[in-house]
DNA sequence: CCTTGGCACTCAAGGCCGGAGAGTGCTAAA
DNA sequence: TTTAGCACTCTCCGGCCTTGAGTGCCAAGG
């Protein structure tokens, strides 16, 4: 089903044409714009092959020729040329996208820095730290009556912090007595090893070794024990796809939002993302979520310290723009890399010469 | 310009037939509804008196009436009565907004109930600690090579963290003393003090004092430079507003949600609303921003240990349920502000006798 | 004086028609 | 294989009519 130079270039041109304006393309308009010395009858019997393949189709009998997904497929797949970006706006994304705020911020900078940028809603998973990650440093922090501030920080530089209920009031000097040797028994180990260490500990401590260290126990036990990971999702710039006349029902409109809200559905998309790097895409139905039917979904892994975190993306109609919103979340993706990675060497970003892409 | 008696049974008809249908309500059916004995001529006379006042209009010749702004505030001055929760209701919402989270997260939870609750969209500003909050504890971190999280504790208990490039590296011994020394030095005090107080610090330190004390000034005063107040406003269940009919029009709703997501002009307004206790409406144009000009915000501050720290509320069509919503927003507002207090005494919630309004 | 039944009037919504415009498929000629 | 030409098929849009809901006003009745 291999098509010929002359069908490839008005499929592509076709799929430029309609990403630009919206509106179905005809023979005449297509004869024009591809740059061959065609006649539109030539075109429409091009077209009638094109539709036969199933890769474009009419709305109905007498308006031009829309891509069909499998169309958009071979596009991305075979024709798209990836549109670097230029000096400027790669330096202006640097520069959006420091390294030295929490990971919280970064994340929800590099979603609102996609968007903003794409004109879509942008989308990025906060970073897994795979395995358990190892504990770093603890801190009990007084506050009225019996309720203790607990902060636990990871080896990855997250920050956790939670109230509790102690059982009795504790003086600060008792707090941070019990920090510190928390810190200095346990930096560096895993948080599972710290789990099974305190269960003995706390068996040994019950015949009233120290109160403190109890204390210490049970409070980062209650603090560890809560996996919370809120918001595992962040997404922004969703009002973007209400300028896109084609998702201008306000009932499909619900429905994507709502899918947004709910981030299950969008959290396990993206973790098929995780697997291999390079960007991946989702056209229409691909995802397999009926909320994302006329949705396509660009994504990319990134990765911090050499190993896959998370990925990032974008989620809009079908009909956007690919060329540049590939190099857009390749870069992106690259960005928060780096600055999520310990050792700070933004260094030059090449572009990635593969592109990879789902089933 | 007084109603009659039977005037304002039938406003109060009106609305609530309009709030519950969405559609122009006619004589015939005022009539019956009403359960006054009149016939629809006799209503069609008030109906024109009504008019007259401003209090109701018909769309077109032919239609019923609906109210207008002034209307609806008629109703919710001296006519609607409020709906009191009863006692099923009330325990979910208690049991929903537990006290033992950080404020970050009781808010969001609190915004996301407003939202579920109210089917409107939940509006939530992050509690602010009015005067400069006091310092209570701080933190440093060596993570890999320069680079130092510092963790800070106010008084009302947040956590702010924020990673620095130190000078040179620091060993972790050299990281707890200065913290050490800081949070004995400094513990309660304001963070304007702290501040002045570093100053002075440094300039005695420069002459060498302890190398240690100039690193924590500095790292310090960096992490509190950034008075950053990241998300002062938390916005959830936004796409339950696009089930209202009359926002049915896509650009009308892009408004919207662009005012959501500026957050500017929505904060301005809650700030308002910080004047004063009580639950506040502002009705359509009554809130004097274009995008929330077919809107109606319900809002009351809540407070934390008897300060008024913030404000809460929802936003939804002028069409709204007011007597439900309003006891909601002002339930919601005790119970996030118990959660909020040091002292936690949830208690029980009577309702409040009065309720104020906007001018 | 207020209320009520009756009647004419108005307007939006929806269905139907017909012309204009855009674009196609097909055929026959180059 | 390409092209020009022609008939055909849609959608879109405006105009027209019908229907149904609801009003305003008036005159009669309490």
């Amino acid at each position: 089903m291999s098509l010929d130079a002359r069908a490839e270039i008005l499929l592509k041109t076709l799929i430029e044409r309609y990403v630009a304006e919206g509106q179905p393309v005809g023979s005449r308009t297509l004869a024009r714009q591809a740059g061959l010395e065609l006649s539109s009858a030539t075109v429409r019997n091009v077209m009638a092959d094109l539709e036969e393949l199933g890769l474009v189709r009419s709305p109905h009998t007498s308006a031009g020729r829309v891509p069909t997904e499998r169309g958009y497929r071979v596009f991305v797949d075979t024709l798209l040329k990836v549109k670097t970006l230029n000096v400027n706006e790669l330096h202006k994304l640097e520069q959006e996208l420091h390294a030295d705020h929490d990971p919280q911020q970064m994340v929800e900078h590099a979603s609102h820095m996609l968007s903003e940028v794409c004109k879509l809603a942008g989308i990025v998973m906060m970073p897994r730290r795979e395995e358990q990650p190892a504990f770093r440093h603890v801190d009990f922090v007084s506050l009225s009556g019996r309720r203790v501030l607990v902060i636990l920080v990871t080896q990855d530089g997250q920050v956790h912090n939670r109230i509790i209920q102690a059982e009795r009031e504790y003086s600060p000097a008792e707090l941070v007595q019990s920090a510190n040797y928390f810190n200095e028994t346990y930096a560096g180990v895993s948080m599972g090893d710290v789990k099974r260490a305190l269960l003995q500990e706390i068996q040994q401590a019950s015949d009233d070794m120290q109160r403190l260290m109890q204390v210490a126990v049970s409070m980062t036990r209650e603090a560890l024990s809560s996996e919370e990971q809120p918001d595992e999702l962040v997404v922004s710039g969703e009002s973007n796809l209400m300028d896109f006349p084609e998702l201008g029902d306000v009932r499909k409109l619900r429905k994507l939002f709502d899918a947004f809200n709910a981030k299950r559905d969008l959290l396990h998309l993206l973790d098929q993302s995780m697997r291999g790097p390079g960007v991946k895409i989702f056209i229409g139905q691909e995802s397999g979520y009926d909320a994302l039917s006329e949705c396509s979904v660009v994504t990319a892994p990134y990765s911090a310290d050499g190993r896959i975190v998370g990925t990032l993306g974008v989620i809009g109609p079908t009909r956007m723009a690919y060329e540049q919103v590939i190099s857009i979340v390749d870069i992106t993706a690259r960005l928060l890399g780096g600055a999520l990675s310990s050792s700070e060497r933004p260094g030059r970003l090449e572009s990635s010469g593969g592109k990879s892409h789902s089933p």
